[in-house]
Parts: structure tokens; C-alpha cells; sequence
DNA sequence: TTTATCCCCTA
DNA sequence: GTAGGGGATAAAT
């Protein structure tokens, strides 16, 4: 054999598309074939292949269907989805790129990608080729056992030889088939031993060395674990067959053979170009140089600890176009939080940190908060404008409150992320650094550690912290550049963020410093209450059931309603458990008294829960007011949403519920003012369709359920009754949310066909409505995306998805989207108006909280007037539309009087 | 201690 | 039918 000793880097394709598939959006191309996954395992290899220029590659992927493992055991991978539509149309257009680059595929029917990748392996490894094997899956790291073969993370760079095997999983390469076999592995189903996770499983191949030792011993093992084992050791046999890779696997092809594929340009242009991955294609005649999007692997972290390093970095922030800072912080508080540290990058791949507050044994002296404020504070005060950062509405505060002052800056990553594509939830900066940049950052939780072993970041040694916060500020930097280059062709993006995200931003951080008031005392009051009621109705409960059990416990109260008391199943939840939802229990009650019980025990419960209990607990120590968090990039849609606490979902229903509003008030000698939009998304419907009926009703003032009534049902306004305008104002609801005749039915109660014979009147009626919500739709399945008034792009990924549900689902949401987007868009344009009236460090009115198409603040008694004046008309002239805006606007000694 | 399920509050 | 957050239980870890 004289085969020379490149090395051979085996592929686990699928792994990997799958990988890709969670982390990227779901980009398409224009003609709306998917090609997010595609893109990044095509990025991983690119990337791969350009830092290993001189080896072999095979991509590796599991054929479709049973294997020799689902027949030792039927259940194998059970709880498997089925592959998503889109991810399988990604599957041939990766197989052909990763042909065309000279990475054949192999795939091999009845055995798993992990076979054949073992197989691969052994036959290079035989003829002493070295061996990288790149996946994510734990079963491969069997084969490290072997001295030629190794294993890579690909995503993060992450080696593992016997030595990172051993540091990751805690036993020798050899041993990680009986380690698997004790433990299980969830994700193909396969259970362990119950109880034993990765501890005991280490400790007992410590101790006994192997699966078979610790059979042989056995009865030496104590408690119900050593009981567990014993019982498990006949299916021991079973999880070997299943976690050991086949090593001699028929691939009807030489490793010769294989090693011969060569890119063929030509035929990798083909590809990317009809996948639309334009930076991608070479010209044939073209250099070598490719503007691959490769990270730059450069990583220059320092640790500033002198007056001169200080101004060095000073100095650079001078010179440079942009550059992105982050804070370290000693909690998540930002209104007490300390300030630990502060991380700076001017250039991508080189970075600092300057530690401030570290505070542990023989930790190094740090420059003082004074210098820092003096030198670092004037510098960024000064060239605000061209600081980025990620999550600012964070960082912003802390920093002024340490007397960095800051009110202006460039850009927010996360913004800039969340404008591009609002969908999912990949706006923090590990998952855009994975998706963006193709990079995985080191975690907070591995310098900082997690959960109760979690130590204060003051307490991080500075070296750690340098290497995790200079990265934070470095990697923001990158993501700047990125997304500036992605946003580089839509204008009405960029506008976005500059007119309406970013001055959002600003004014968030005052509305959440503000906080608003509660009558604590009242809460605890009527929580105290609610328990005393709350425990007649169990004891009432009890009665009935003829013994004590938890209420709050769903799986119990199957057993006593549907098992004990033998009343009729009526519904089931989606996992098929008997429905004990407040509608199936609203029906049991006609017949049963239980279920009314209960029915009242949740309500209360909910209220003392959700409710008062945590508004007391989460009262500020300090301030002793309720500060949300507002997160301005988690909807779909453009809004707003609130945490710690949800002050969006206070109740307002019931009598009950509004008792809670009540406990929101205002500090002596001060009211709240309530100002909300009317109608708003309906007003937006006439606006965006045009429709004649709709935009003559507000136009005229008229009220627009009765409006609607007198025209589905033909009669006159006047004639119009209470029940007919609460069908109509059924529709006009369904209409927003792109309503069916079935969900009309269950609204009203009626029979489907009736609610149809509606729903075909009001389209006869609304004619313009109808066009717009086909013309929607349309524009939708076209572009892949919907548009609000501002422009604000909201993409709708499943719009053609070959699952009707899910398609139908989408087109709904699409139907939606510009309508409650487009609300968003206007009250986010009327906080950043009336803030700006408001002014900075006015004591006369504070805005303290917005829930949807409703803005509260608290105001001098005096100014309460002008307040209302004010506020109606800036929100009522946010946004020019055809049809008028109307707010209504009304104060009072509580939220709930207010409303 | 984390994760999934069920239920329920808002616009 | 759209868009969210969150509490309690029970199971998995």
C-alpha cells in the first residue's frame, strides 16, 4: 500500500443538515424552494475545506427508512418527527453539492450514517490514513478508541482524541458503549438504566471497569438504583447491539475509489446558482481567492489593566468607523446592578476588557471607576454615534449609571437581526453568531458556571473573563458587519430601525425605569381572601368527590371526573388525555356540580397565583414599583412584549380580575391616564383594502359592529339589535385573525352552515376586504413575506407548505400579520412621539407601561388636561392614514377607573 | 434542576 | 381563527 497519508475528514451529512435546520432561518429561494440548512452545511464545509486545504472528504447519510436496528428493537428512534417537508427538499441539493466539491456521497440502505462512518473509518485507519471524524453524534466517539482516529465538533472547533473524550464524558473511548448502554440516549429512544445518568454511569466504569464488571458485581450495588440495574440487566444486551457500530458495512465501492472525487466547479456554479447563493459562484477562469464568509479564526483578547492600555483603546475608538462594547455586570437588575466589567472591539478579532469590580482571592489590582469614567467615558461620550452593541437597552442604563454617559448610538445587533426576519427566536448573540457568522461563542454558563453553582461575574478570574467578554464585544462587531451587509438593499429596513427601533429602544429604557405603582398592601389584602375563598371551594370540591386531592393538578382531576364519577368524556387534548379545559367543564356543569366548583376554584386561583401573589413578590426592593421588561425582539409581528412581570395580561374581564387593575395607582398628588387606540386593527383593514363599506363607517363616526350588522343582515341601523351586533362583532374579529366558518361556529354557537351563509354575505358586502385577503395571501406565497405599513417585513415561512394544516395556518397568519403588525408599527411611532414630548427628567408625567394599543401614564393632578389633550393628538397623528385614528384617553386614581 | 403538558390571562 | 407570558404539576435528570 503507498497511499500517501492525507488525512480523510468522514462527513456526517445529515447530522449536520439537521443541525443547520434549527439554527438558520428558513431561507428560500425566490421561487420558494428552502434552502436555509443547505446553506449553512455548505458554509461548515466551505470553511472546513479552506482551513484543511490538503485532505480527502466523504459526506456520509443515512438512507431513508427501517435499519438492522429497528428490527433488535421496535421502539428505535420512535419518537422521531417525521422529517419536516422543507427540510427534505433540502436533502437532494446538498448531496449534489457536496458531490460537485469533491465530497462523495455515500449512502448505504438498511444502515445508519454512524455505520458507515465507522466503517469508512476502519478501512482508513487499516491502511494508516488519519481519520477526522465531523459530527455532533456522542455514538461515533466509540471509535476513538482507535490511535489514527479523532473526532470534530465542526460548529465550534471542539477536538475529540481519547484525552477529550475522557474530559468531556469522564470514561476512556473503550468505554463508551457500555457508558451509552447504562445511560440510553433519549434522542433514538433507546432507555438506560432508570436513574443512572452520566454520574453513576461513570462511577460504576471506575470502579468495575466494564459493563460486564459491574453485572459481576452487581449485588454489591446499593439502593434503587443498584435494584434498577439488576432489573435491567436483560435489556443490557439489547442497548449494546444497539449503541455499537457496525464496522463492516458492504459499501460496494473502494476507499481508492472514493479518495479519486475532484470538485467540479462548473457544476458547483450550476448549483449555487439555481439555489440563489450568489457570493458563492466562482468564474471558472477566475484567482483562487474566494469571498468565503469563513470566520476570521483571529482572536486577539487583552486585558487592560494600565492607564496606558486605557488610552491606547481610547485612542483607537477615535479612529475607528464603529466599534461595539458590552458590559459585564454583577446581575441582570439594571437599575442596581454593578458594573464588573467593560469589553471594547474596534477591529474584528481583536478585542479588550478592562475588568473593574473583580473581586476574589489575590485577584489583580484594576484600574478605578474614576480613570475609566475619565478616559474611556469622555472618549464614548464623544463618539456615541458610532457605538454598537448587542441588547443596548441593557447596557445603556448600567453604563449611565456609572457615569459612562450614553443616549445616542450606531446600531443594536439584536435589532438589526430582528428587523431582517422577526420569526423564531435567534436574536441572542450565541444563536446569531451560530447562524450569521458560523461560530459558536464560548457560554456564560461555562465561565460563570449555571443554575445554583452559579458564581457572581465578579468572582470570574480575569483571564476567563477577558477571553468571554472581549469575545461578546468581538463577535458584535462582526454580527455589525454582517448585518450591515445584509440590510445594505432594503432602505425601508434601514429606516425602520433608525426611526422607529432604535428610538423605541430609548424610550423603553425610561418607561421600564419608571416603573409603575402598586398598592401592595391591597394586593396582600385581597390575596388573603382569595385563599380563605379558594379554600371553601376545595373543601366543597372534596365533598363532592368523596376524597381530598390536588385541584390544580389536571391528571387528577381526570381521574376523579372522568374515572371516580364516570361523566362523559367530551373532548380530549391533544395528547389524548381527557380535557378538563374550562369549555369542556362549562359543559359538564349543565349536568354536574363538581365541574362548576371547579371551574370557580381556577379562576380564583389564577388570580391569587399569577396575579397578586407575584406582584408583591416582584415588587422593586428599591424603588418598591413593578419594572417590567419589555423584549422589543421576540414577536412576529412588530410588537412588544412584557416579562417579569407580564403586565400585558392583567385581567379586565371579570369583576374579580379588575380588582387587580385597581392595585396599579398613582403616587400622592398624581393620576393615571389611559389613552387607547379604537379599533385599531379594523381601521388598519380599511386603510390597507380600501374596502368602501369599511372606510365609510369610520369616516363617519359610526360604530362599526353595527355597521357591519346592518349589512350582513340588511337591515338599518337603527334596527340593528344587541345580539346582531354581537354577531357581527364575532366577524369582524374573525377577519383579523383570518377566520374560518368553523371557527365562527364555535364563537357563536351556530351551525356551520349559518356561519357560512355570514361569512358569504359579509364578502358580499365587504368586497374590497375579500381582495385584500386574497391579494394577501398571493403577495404571501410569492414573496414569502407580508409587509406592514412601515415596512416592516414579517415573513410567513409555511405559506406553501405541502401540509394543509400548516399551510393554512400561515395563511392566516399572513392575513394577520399586517394588521397587528402594522398597530404595532403606529403605537411604537406614538411612544417615541409623546416621549419625546414628554421630554427628559419631567416630574409632571411619566409613561409607565403599553399593552398593545394602550399607553398608561402617571401624571400631576394639575396637568391632567393638558396631558389628555397632548397625549389623544400625538397618538391620534402617529401615522397618516385614510381613515382617521381615534384614541380614547381618560385618568384616574387607578388603572382599572382609568380605562 | 430542567422540560413537557395543561391551563388561562391579555390585545 | 392571530400574537404573546406564565403558573402548577409531573416526569425526566
Amino acid at each position: 500500500m503507498n497511499i500517501p497519508a492525507k488525512k480523510i475528514f468522514l462527513i456526517d451529512g445529515s447530522s449536520y443538515l439537521y443541525r443547520a435546520y434549527h439554527a438558520m432561518p428558513p431561507l428560500t429561494t425566490s421561487t420558494g424552494l428552502p434552502t436555509g440548512a443547505v446553506k449553512g452545511v455548505t458554509n461548515m464545509l466551505r470553511n472546513l475545506r479552506t482551513e484543511n486545504p490538503d485532505s480527502h472528504y466523504l459526506s456520509v447519510f443515512d438512507a431513508k427508512g427501517k435499519n438492522f436496528r429497528h428490527d433488535i428493537y421496535k421502539d428505535y428512534k420512535a419518537n422521531r418527527p417525521p422529517m419536516p417537508d422543507d427540510l427534505r427538499e433540502q436533502l437532494s441539493p446538498l448531496k449534489e453539492i457536496c458531490n460537485a466539491m469533491g465530497m462523495p456521497v455515500i449512502e448505504i440502505p438498511k444502515v445508519e450514517a454512524d455505520d458507515v462512518i465507522a466503517t469508512l473509518a476502519m478501512m482508513g485507519s487499516q491502511q494508516g490514513i488519519p481519520i477526522v471524524i465531523s459530527s455532533l453524534d456522542k455514538d461515533l466517539m466509540q471509535l476513538v478508541e482507535d490511535p489514527l482516529i479523532t473526532m470534530m465538533n465542526t460548529m465550534n472547533n471542539q477536538i475529540y482524541d481519547v484525552a477529550g473524550v475522557q474530559k468531556k464524558f469522564g470514561v476512556h473511548p473503550n468505554q463508551i458503549i457500555d457508558y451509552l448502554a447504562l445511560v440510553g440516549d433519549a434522542s433514538d429512544n433507546v432507555p438506560g438504566v432508570p436513574k443512572v445518568g452520566p454520574k453513576t454511569a461513570v462511577k460504576w466504569l471506575d470502579e468495575f471497569k466494564n459493563l460486564q464488571g459491574i453485572i459481576d458485581h452487581a449485588d454489591s450495588l446499593t439502593g434503587v438504583v443498584g435494584q434498577n440495574f439488576r432489573d435491567s440487566i436483560p435489556n443490557l444486551g439489547r442497548n449494546i447491539e444497539l449503541v455499537t457500530l457496525k464496522k463492516d458495512v458492504d459499501l460496494k465501492v473502494s476507499l481508492e475509489n472514493l479518495l479519486e472525487a475532484k470538485e467540479n466547479q462548473d457544476e458547483l456554479n450550476k448549483l449555487f446558482s439555481s439555489l440563489e447563493f450568489k457570493t458563492w459562484i466562482k468564474s471558472s477562469s477566475g484567482s483562487s481567492s474566494s469571498n468565503s464568509t469563513a470566520p476570521k479564526s483571529k482572536k486577539e483578547y487583552q486585558t487592560v489593566f494600565t492607564e496606558n492600555e486605557l488610552k491606547a483603546w481610547a485612542k483607537k475608538i477615535d479612529k475607528c468607523k464603529a466599534y461595539a462594547i458590552d458590559t459585564e455586570t454583577s446581575s441582570l437588575d439594571t437599575m442596581t446592578a454593578d458594573l464588573i466589567g467593560i469589553s471594547l472591539a474596534c477591529d474584528e478579532g481583536e478585542g479588550c476588557y478592562i475588568p473593574i469590580k473583580h473581586f476574589y482571592d489575590e485577584a489583580p489590582k484594576q484600574l478605578p471607576l474614576n480613570l475609566i469614567q475619565k478616559i474611556l467615558g469622555t472618549t464614548i461620550t464623544k463618539n456615541q454615534k458610532k457605538l454598537v452593541g448587542q441588547n443596548l437597552k441593557f447596557d445603556l442604563p448600567i453604563l449611565n449609571r456609572h457615569g459612562i454617559k450614553v443616549d445616542e448610538f450606531l446600531a443594536d445587533t439584536m435589532l438589526m437581526s430582528y428587523v431582517l426576519n422577526s420569526t423564531g427566536t435567534r436574536h441572542g448573540l450565541d444563536k446569531m453568531a451560530v447562524y450569521y457568522l458560523n461560530y459558536e461563542p464560548m457560554k456564560y454558563e461555562e465561565v460563570a458556571g449555571s443554575a445554583s453553582k452559579q458564581i457572581n461575574f465578579a468572582q470570574v478570574k480575569i483571564p476567563a473573563a477577558t477571553f468571554y467578554a472581549a469575545e461578546d464585544a468581538d463577535i458584535t462587531l462582526r454580527l455589525f458587519n454582517h448585518l450591515n451587509g445584509l440590510l445594505e438593499d432594503q432602505p425601508k429596513l434601514k429606516n425602520l430601525l433608525k426611526s422607529i427601533e432604535y428610538p423605541m429602544l430609548r424610550s423603553l429604557i425610561k418607561v421600564e425605569t419608571n416603573g409603575a405603582k402598586i398598592d401592595a398592601r391591597m394586593l396582600a389584602e385581597y390575596s388573603d381572601e382569595l385563599a380563605i375563598k379558594i379554600e371553601e371551594l376545595s373543601l366543597a370540591a372534596f365533598k363532592m368527590a368523596g376524597e381530598e386531592f390536588n385541584m390544580d393538578s389536571p391528571k387528577q382531576l381526570v381521574e376523579i371526573l372522568y374515572n371516580k364519577l364516570n361523566l362523559p368524556v367530551l373532548k380530549k387534548t391533544p395528547k389524548g388525555q381527557p380535557s378538563t379545559n374550562e369549555d369542556t367543564l362549562q359543559r359538564l356543569a349543565e349536568e354536574f356540580d363538581l365541574p362548576k366548583i371547579i371551574i370557580e376554584y381556577r379562576g380564583l386561583a389564577k388570580l391569587k397565583s399569577t396575579y397578586t401573589d407575584s406582584l408583591i413578590n416582584i415588587q422593586h426592593p428599591v424603588s418598591k414599583r413593578i419594572h417590567t421588561s419589555y423584549q422589543q425582539a421576540v414577536t412576529s409581528t412588530g410588537r412588544l412584549s412584557s416579562t417579569e412581570p407580564n403586565l400585558q395580561n392583567i385581567p379586565i374581564k371579570t369583576a374579580e380580575g379588575r380588582k387587580i387593575r385597581e392595585a396599579f395607582i398613582a403616587e400622592k398628588g398624581n393620576v393615571l391616564i389611559s389613552a387607547d387606540y379604537s379599533q385599531i386593527e379594523l381601521r388598519i383593514m380599511a386603510h390597507l383594502s380600501g374596502d368602501k363599506n369599511l372606510t365609510h363607517a369610520f369616516n363617519n363616526n359610526i360604530d362599526v359592529h353595527s355597521a357591519t350588522a346592518s349589512e350582513i343582515f340588511n337591515i338599518s341601523l337603527e334596527e340593528v339589535t344587541p345580539e346582531h351586533r354581537r354577531s357581527a362583532k364575532a366577524i369582524n374579529f374573525g377577519l383579523i385573525y383570518g377566520m374560518s366558518a368553523f371557527g365562527l361556529t364555535r364563537q357563536l354557537g351556530i351551525p356551520r352552515h349559518e356561519a357560512q351563509a355570514y361569512l358569504d354575505r359579509y364578502f358580499e358586502r365587504y368586497t374590497g376586504v375579500r381582495q385584500y385577503m386574497e391579494s394577501t395571501k398571493e403577495l404571501a406565497k410569492k414573496n414569502l413575506f407580508v409587509e406592514t405599513i412601515l415596512g416592516r417585513k414579517l415573513h410567513v415561512a409555511a405559506i406553501n407548505d405541502s401540509n394543509g394544516l400548516r399551510r393554512q395556518a400561515a395563511e392566516r397568519a399572513a392575513i394577520n400579520a399586517p394588521l397587528q403588525g402594522s398597530a404595532a408599527d403606529i403605537i411604537k411611532k406614538a411612544m417615541i412621539d409623546v416621549d419625546s414630548w414628554i421630554g427628559d427628567g419631567n416630574q409632571k408625567i411619566k409613561m409607565i407601561m403599553q399593552v398593545h394599543d394602550e399607553l398608561i401614564f402617571e401624571v400631576k393632578k394639575g396637568f391632567v388636561d393638558e396631558a389628555l389633550e397632548n397625549i389623544t393628538s400625538l397618538m391620534e397623528n402617529s401615522v397618516k392614514l385614510n381613515i382617521p385614528l381615534i384614541v380614547d384617553a381618560n385618568s384616574g386614581a387607578n388603572w382599572n377607573e382609568a380605562h
